[in-house]
RNA sequence: CGGGCUGUGGUAUAACGGUAUUACUCAUGGCUGGGGGUCAUGCAACCCGGGUUCAACUCCCGGCAGCCCGACCA
């Protein structure tokens, strides 16, 4: 898209009421806005980010046999009071209103309870067995304090997964697929390097250990242990207090066993192929979208601002027209890209060289094409790696075999 | 939830018991044109309520909001 018609502008200033990278800069690009403390609203290039990685999270899940769905935000009191879920003393951040009538009504935190209470309408045999279904889902959460930018808000995008197997082994087996599917998200957004298998203790609901994945990270509200680096492992300093060198690191995914807790609640069983009724296996799965892309910008950007991985990036190329004289041969190289199926942010303002620079530098796309004087000379385009600063000259067509490769 | 700090144009800030500074943004025009350039003109603000006072953005009380530390965090 042309940068002129982006409603949003960039910011010298970061905003006195925001101390995390993440939302510093994210605020300063103009990719998010806050509403609220802990409540953010997703811009034109923040939105293509999310997009970006809700799609990444996707093509894994399905990849494993996921079935995705879209359930509600309002949620029935009843099914929760079936697992002793609904009191405030059981769980402490509900957000909750009343319908007109004066009934309760949940605001949704998690899915646990209606996607099982769901499928008691369509499981009931072993040949329904396995199952897997997710959603991306906005999950309310009345948070104490939230905090540090994206990474802690009381209203975000999730995914979460629930799976519903028919043994434990069978269980065991998804488990271990989706933690390897979760690795591979996590080095599609850029965060392999940094990010490691940790194991956990449950929190209040699950009294086994579970796993969570931990990205290396100063801004980290964890401490983890690194137990094997070659395999990426780790544990968590609440599991495990060893003292010594623990690293700070940000959850930015979980997965848990849940044994037959939920299923056995709401009656969720099968009959195997005797008759028998037997217990199903379940497990939730949740990754953070917001958390996901603050993780990313806390661990990769640098002073001049955010350097985005490929595959999140909210474009592919930013397209930087420098001058008056260069206009022409940028617009026809902006033709020529767009035509080709390539994502252009393509800067036409009539601003000065410098303050598209920064910009660009900001807002953090990973392939500059800078068309100036040299270009209407040359009839090669200078083509700039945002991550390293090295350039190289390129025609169009070599930019295009690039990107397609 | 306990403790601390802070609320001034769209953004970031200054001063003051007598209605408000500067910069950025924005608008118009000029010079400029490869790393947030420059000149001129202009638009635009004291969180809400109460109190003290001749007079409150300023002091006091209450509320609301934001941030930080801690606790909490399926």
């Amino acid at each position: 898209m042309r940068q002129s018609e982006l409603f949003t502008k960039t910011r010298k200033e970061a905003p006195k009421d925001e101390v995390s990278k993440n939302a510093i800069l994210l605020t300063r690009a103009g990719f998010i806005h806050k509403e609220l403390a802990g409540v953010y609203s997703y811009l034109p290039l923040g939105l293509r980010v999310v997009k970006n990685i809700e799609n990444i999270i996707r093509e894994e899940m399905n990849a494993i046999g996921g079935q995705e769905v879209l359930m509600t935000t309002l949620q029935d009191p009843e099914i929760w009071k079936k697992t002793n879920r609904w009191d405030d003393k059981v769980v402490d951040n509900w957000f909750k209103t009343k319908l007109a009538n004066g009934n309760d009504l949940g605001i949704a935190n998690t899915h646990e309870e209606p996607m099982t209470a769901m499928l008691t309408e369509f499981v009931s045999s072993y040949k329904d067995l396995p199952l897997y279904t997710y959603q991306f889902q906005t999950k309310f959460r009345n948070e104490l304090r939230a905090k540090s930018g994206i990474m802690r808000v009381r209203e975000f995008l999730m995914k979460d997964m629930y799976s519903f197997n028919r043994t434990e082994d069978e269980f065991k087996e998804f488990y271990e697929k989706c933690a390897g599917a979760y690795l591979k998200i996590f080095a599609r957004v850029g965060l392999g390097e940094k990010t490691y298998r940790t194991v956990a203790a449950g929190g209040s609901f699950t009294t086994n250990l579970t796993d969570e994945f931990q990205t290396l990270s100063e801004a980290g509200e964890d401490i983890i242990y690194i137990t094997d680096e070659s395999k990426k492992m780790a544990v968590n300093k609440e599991v495990e207090d060893r003292g010594g060198e623990g690293r700070k690191s940000i959850e930015v995914g979980n997965i848990f066993p849940y044994g037959s807790k939920y299923p056995d609640a709401f009656g969720l069983q099968f009959q195997d192929e005797k008759g028998e009724k037997k217990s199903i296996f379940m497990g939730a799965y949740g990754i953070g979208l917001g958390r996901l892309m603050g993780t990313v910008v806390e661990v990769l950007s640098d002073e001049k601002g955010i350097v985005w991985p490929r595959e999140v990036a909210p474009f592919q190329v930013h397209l930087l027209s420098l001058t008056e004289e260069a206009k022409k041969l940028a617009d026809e190289a902006y033709q020529t890209l767009i035509s080709h199926g390539i994502e252009v942010l393509y800067d036409d303002r009539d601003m000065r060289a410098g303050e598209k620079f920064a910009d660009a530098d900001l807002i953090g796309i990973p392939m500059q094409v800078i068309i100036g004087t040299k270009a209407l000379v040359s009839k090669m385009l200078e083509v700039k790696e945002r991550a390293t600063g090295k350039t190289e000259e390129l025609k169009v067509e070599d930019i295009i075999n690039k990107l397609k490769r």
